[in-house]
DNA sequence: GTGCGGATGAACT
DNA sequence: GTTCATCCGCACT
């Protein structure tokens, strides 16, 4: 399928773009390996309003700076000096908003994605979750503010349409911090695929 | 320069 | 359900 223009990413409504992204097809190329696999869970941060975002009170940083270019370009961090993020980043230039990828399932470069995982076999947790999924990946911080619409990390166009009936949005997850924000339905998940993270919630 | 804590996951009890 | 690994971004001095 083709890849998805910059147009799609620099959508205005991260929230809705966030909906959308589920059932497209998230590939990277790492070190001339291919693997990828069908978004099924992601997360809306909402630019500088947004009291779980990087950027909110408009927060500038060399950290934040990728969230603050035009959509269509990855934003990837450590978190808990451990894990990688990947985020697309949407929205026009200095609209600073991005999308959390959470979970994918596997379609593409298996094998390779057991060895970075050190597993055997598929179980939902070699993409089930944030971390997961840019482990699986081979994503880290050599990805970083990469263009979407480039060779190393690109999301692809699908035939998938999910009815409103099969998806869930619910409360983002690990954003207590955010206050009243913590509670809005910014998350979205395709209803009983095992490859969401954290499905009871 | 220092200190705090986080958009997590895995291995425990 | 609880603990902990492990780093750096960020705010403040």
């Amino acid at each position: 399928m083709p890849k998805l223009s910059p147009g799609f990413y620099q959508q205005e409504d991260v929230v809705a773009l966030a909906r959308q992204l589920l059932g497209k097809q998230l590939y990277t190329c790492v070190n001339g390996v291919l693997t990828g696999g069908i978004i099924v869970e992601t997360e809306a941060y909402n630019g500088i309003t947004d009291k779980a975002s990087h950027a909110y009170g408009n927060r500038y940083t060399s950290r934040t700076a990728p969230m603050y270019q035009a959509g269509g370009i990855a934003y990837v961090y450590l978190c808990y000096g451990i894990h990688y993020l990947f985020n697309v980043v949407t929205g026009r230039e200095n609209n600073p908003q991005a999308v959390l990828i959470r979970g994918i399932e596997p379609l593409e470069g298996k094998e390779i994605m057991l060895e970075r995982r050190n597993m055997t076999r598929v179980l939902p947790r070699i993409t089930a979750g944030p971390g997961a999924l840019a482990k699986a990946l081979g994503i880290d911080k050599q990805l970083n503010a990469k263009i979407l619409t480039g060779n190393e990390i690109w999301i692809e166009d699908s035939t998938i349409s999910h009815h409103d009936s099969q998806i869930v949005a619910s409360p983002r997850i690990g954003v207590a911090y955010a206050q009243e924000h913590a509670f809005l339905p910014w998350r979205f998940y395709v209803k009983g695929n095992p490859y969401v993270s954290k499905l009871n919630r």
